[in-house]
DNA sequence: AATGCCCTTTACGTCAACGTCAAGCATCTG
DNA sequence: CAGATGCTTGACGTTGACGTAAAGGGCATT
């Protein structure tokens, strides 16, 4: 019995994905120009597919920790011809352990970076509690909006 | 007894700080150009102080988290006129906030990718070994190599 | 004096990652 | 059957952060 049959086999529409992930039609398009991508086609119409779905993930959360379009393309061709080029592989495992450094070297500057935000964050919430505390109550709530955004991770569209 | 006689009071040429931090001249001169350096002159030439230099520092570490030179720009800005322009400053506030919010997602995102960076590795290395262990012993120097450059933070001219 | 090297400014080029039209099928809906 | 909506493919525009080439000044060595 064949796999396909066991689950729904859901498929998705550009439009959804891009609702579910907040992104735009014509980012998914650019990734799928660039190789990241290969929906199905239904007609002219892309028809993504949980893999597909699986790999923008990927894509994006490859994107927020930095990677370039063409990295994250890089470690696709990894995953996929896994017993083919074994000397291209030889190379992207190179290339991990690069970016493994790298990255730890990022999460201390981010590290550093948070801490001088705090430290700038609290010596003008003095300063203006201080001079002005009239501009300080839209800043908090401001802050509120931010904290409930962040573990909502797709936010209703609404929320401009 | 002024401290300018206490300390050698050195200063850089835009060259010297250009190797020591891996940075080109046209890069400088584009940070001044946009604000976040002043470096003195001695007649057309640039001079950059101890300040200039530590300035650098966090512009490039701004820049390494991902930091926009107009952001880092309103960091100094902060610092500087602490007595003016508070309007401005409680916005700046509210995107400080911000950033440390998008900052603390990256850590998040970062030590997942670095998770699965070393899953991607292990994974192939012990298919490497399996199938291919000749091209394992240069992958490993290679990763020597990157551990030894991290630490130096700015590498020898001719590491190409 | 010429060569070379480093500095300067000005100005145009580039690259990634899309945004923004434009123009055209396809399908539903009143 | 006329819109309206949603998809498609070009093709050009945009933004940030520089790269690169041109044209020249200043000083040191040959």
């Amino acid at each position: 019995m064949p796999t396909e049959l066991r689950r729904p086999e859901r498929t998705f529409t550009i439009r959804q994905l891009c609702t579910e992930f907040k992104a735009t039609p014509r980012a998914l398009r650019f990734y799928e120009d660039k190789g990241l991508l290969t929906p199905a086609r239904d007609g002219m119409n892309r028809v993504y597919s949980y893999k597909d779905r699986a790999r923008l993930i990927l894509i994006l959360r490859g994107k927020r920790v930095g990677l370039s379009l063409q990295e994250i393309r890089e470690i696709f061709e990894l995953y996929g011809e896994e017993d083919e080029v074994m000397a291209q592989n030889a190379h992207s495992l190179k290339k991990f352990k690069e970016k493994i450094v790298v990255l730890e070297q990022q999460r201390e500057d981010i590290d550093g970076a948070i801490a001088e935000l705090h430290e700038a964050c609290s010596r003008l919430e003095r300063h203006l509690s201080d001079k002005r505390p009239d501009l300080l109550p839209k800043a908090a709530d401001y802050d509120q909006m931010m904290r409930a955004r962040v573990d909502g991770h797709a936010e209703p569209v609404g929320a401009k």
